[in-house]
DNA sequence: TAACAAATATAGGTGAGGCTAACAATGTCC
DNA sequence: GGACATTGTTAGCCTCACCTATATTTGTTA
């Protein structure tokens, strides 16, 4: 299977979705949702056939062979999981989230997309919120402020209480 | 000036590394360092000429202008921010750490950089060496241990010293 | 069912960024 | 200073992903 270009891993992902909202899923629509002319997608769409990842025919609906579909669910699956990095950690809102993750998960390495994960299950395993050490960077984020705590162990005046932990 | 194409940025930061490298910089050099062959660098540098952004007398030395150099500085910069990202918070070597902000720089949205920035920021001012969170993440991530503290303000045995702080 | 609207396909073009092969300029060394 | 290696340029070709204009097919509806 050669390797397939960022631009077609679009294609492919957006039938994956479409399709997953159970749509029949046209020309139209991959057009309408990537925000390009008909005639772009036929041709896109005419090498994901030949790479036997896509069934279409002649002026009929698109879909995804079983091959497409394994390989859009990882794809959107990585997508998802760097979507929760930005959303999550980063605090960017879900189109800014979404977009950043669609574009970048195309050109990061393997275990970069393995950090960005296992930072995202690191705040699943500090509890069910989020971790102090995430507020306070929200908090830093949005006024400028420094974090209440200093240094490991050394508390700010009044800060016992809330400084107790990561 | 209009937007330029990643890959033309890409030959725009080499320039710039090579040329503060104190390095004359040669169509050769930089199609050693991109990778591609000499008629690949010649048309590029042809663009950027037309840009301005560059300089080069016919079978001479390349350079920046003025304003590719300033441009160029910017598009270091942000690459330089995102390789500390990748390094300091995922703790990835410096080569993948490169290799990845070189390519997504090209791709993340103006609020995410200024987010992953701030991100570095606010370890920075948690103090001079990584905050204990950081040192949980790391030993997560390298383990899958996680870390010794449950949720804010409870601790598990024997950890109320270590965990006092984020 | 014929006519028309909407969707798809084809033909042909563009620009970016690759390539090879061949040619021109430059530099080096005897 | 001539010969040869190195480097840069040109010419010409390729693929990808876009486009417009036009043709074809399908669906709807009077």
């Amino acid at each position: 299977m050669s390797t397939l270009s960022a631009r077609s891993e679009d294609y492919l992902k957006t039938i994956y979705k479409l399709q997953s909202e159970r749509k029949v899923v046209r020309v139209k629509d991959l057009a309408v949702t990537l925000g390009v002319r008909s005639p772009t997608v036929v041709g896109v769409i005419s090498g994901l056939k030949d790479s036997g990842l896509v069934d279409q025919e002649h002026y009929g609906y698109i879909s995804l062979t079983g091959a497409g579909e394994k390989l859009a669910r990882t794809l959107v699956q990585n997508e998802e999981l760097l979507k929760s990095f930005f959303r999550e950690i980063l605090d960017l809102g879900p189109d800014e989230a979404e977009a950043n993750a669609c574009s970048i998960e195309h050109y990061i390495t393997p275990t970069c997309r393995e950090r960005l994960v296992a930072f995202i299950r690191f705040l699943e395993v500090c509890g069910k919120g989020s971790p102090k050490w995430l507020d306070h960077f929200r908090h830093f984020l949005h006024t400028g402020e420094p974090p209440p705590c200093d240094r490991c162990g050394e508390m700010l005046p009044g800060e016992e209480k809330k400084c107790t932990k990561e």
